[in-house]
DNA sequence: TCTGGGGTCCTAGGACCC
DNA sequence: TCTGGGGTCCTAGGACCC
């Protein structure tokens, strides 16, 4: 046995909206998130057909469709089925409004939003305040945001974030009864090492289950009695973390949640069709350039490096040898269009030999805060700081009125794709919330 | 699985410097 | 123009999560 003194010894809720955007939908409709077969799916235009985002318990169960994200072809024509676009805009208020419940129960530092349908509570210090056990402190706040909101939240209870979130995966998601689930340092060999479905464990896929088959480890408890330094050797440090994990210890580790500050920022595209001409493909790069300088700017950003990745069609990539490319390039902080375009092109013109595209990948990576412009020798300064007063007026006007409402005549054109997804949020369409 | 989208972190190897 | 070793930066690529 490990000695876990060292260890944080809090209570952590890890709570997750069950079945969060076929949850809101129901409640939308005036139906029973639980009773009703239902699933959200996008039709875009480059989703071949549409994309299965979310799925109700009920259609789950009723209709065989267990992985959330799926096809349209997967879909079984029904008539009980309900099948429903898309509102990002609406999710995005829901979420906000289950976490102003969870901020009733600890302090804003101690609560921390994880993705759109998952937050983390370290209720260390307040739990005592509301109930006689966590448990019960537990069911009060799902009893609240189902009142309030409609929604049944799950909740993992754990020692630490990563106990939390292995409680609320393998155990609180399968639990019918209240929806959660508890893991504490004594309880993680009863609970854990009996797995052998590796991949059910969070921060296991099945290229990591694979490397661990290869080395003899088939269950979590073959993980935790696995030499760790043979693990560091074989696997670099996500070898260690992987053990630390067995044990039920919270290390840092990749995608741990307390993460305060973004490193990057990104966007991405599959293209409806395969693209041939250069113009069209350096079209759509500079429109996804845009965008994401456009969101440095919100944020008073700057970048001080891009990433431009193309994919190429299947054809293409069977013909090339490699799927696509993808380069860096080092520039002085910026968050010009101007100056963040060019890059991206740079980075285009050097690699791209005529191969159709299908993916297009741009990121902004270290990010620091806007501390004024910097302005290059070689340009008159004026010019250059007129092309930073016209961005922002563009940012502005796109805020108030709309993307759509002022594009690059290009844009119109061959193969631009920015009026056609202006009003997305993550690629899938925001509905109405705004509007 | 004939192409969803937005993120995070780690590692190997080359370039360059002293 | 024969050469070691340590450090840093950069790029490409891999892996995972929601």
């Amino acid at each position: 046995m490990l000695d876990y003194s060292g260890e944080p010894h809090g209570v952590f809720f890890l709570i997750d909206s069950k079945s969060f955007y076929a949850s809101v939908e129901c409640v939308a409709r005036g139906l029973d998130p639980l009773k009703t077969p239902l699933v959200v799916m996008s039709e875009q235009e480059n989703t071949n057909g549409g994309l299965i985002l979310a799925t109700s318990p009920v259609a789950k169960k009723e209709f065989g469709l267990q992985s959330n994200v799926s096809r349209q072809r997967d879909l079984p024509q029904s008539e009980d089925l309900f099948v429903v676009p898309p509102r990002m805009n609406l999710y995005i208020q829901c979420n906000l409004a289950i976490n102003r419940i969870f901020q009733r129960y600890v302090a804003p530092e101690d609560l921390w939003p994880y993705s759109i349908d998952e937050s983390i509570l370290d209720i260390t210090k307040s739990w005592h305040l509301f109930g006689q056990t966590t448990l019960d402190v537990a069911h009060q706040i799902q009893k609240a945001v189902h009142d309030e909101l409609g929604i049944w939240t799950t909740v993992g209870i754990g020692q630490n974030p990563v106990q939390a979130k292995l409680a609320l995966d393998l155990f609180a998601k399968h639990n019918d009864v209240d929806r959660t689930g508890r893991l504490t340092y004594a309880t993680f060999p009863d609970k854990i090492w009996p797995i052998t479905d590796m991949t059910s464990v969070w921060s296991i896929a099945d290229r990591t289950a694979a490397h661990l088959a290869r080395m003899n480890i088939h269950s979590m408890y073959d993980l935790a009695h696995t030499n760790p330094y043979a693990l560091r050797q074989e696997m670099g440090l996500a070898g260690e973390q992987l053990f630390a994990l067995a044990w039920g210890i919270d290390r840092a580790h990749p995608a741990a949640p307390v993460r305060v500050h973004n490193r990057s920022i990104s966007n991405s595209q599959v293209l409806p069709r395969d693209y041939k001409m250069p113009d069209e493909i350096e079209l759509v790069i500079k429109e996804i350039g845009e965008q994401v300088a456009s969101r440095l700017r919100h944020h008073h950003y700057q970048c001080g490096v891009v990433n431009l990745g193309v994919g190429f069609s299947y054809a293409s990539a069977e013909e090339d040898g490699r799927g696509g490319f993808h380069g860096a390039l080092r520039i002085d902080p910026t968050n010009t269009n101007t100056e963040i375009v060019a890059a991206l092109l740079q980075i285009f013109r050097r690699n791209w030999e005529n191969q159709a595209v299908r993916n297009l990948y741009v990121s902004c990576g270290r990010i620091t805060h806007d501390s004024g412009q910097q302005l290059s020798l070689l340009d008159s300064i004026t010019t250059q700081v007129k092309n930073v007063d016209l961005e922002r007026t563009v940012d502005e006007i796109r805020h108030r009125f709309g993307f759509t409402k002022l594009v690059y005549a290009a844009s119109k054109v061959h193969g631009g794709t920015a009026i056609e997804r202006a009003s997305l949020v993550g690629g899938h369409n925001g509905g109405n919330a705004y509007d």
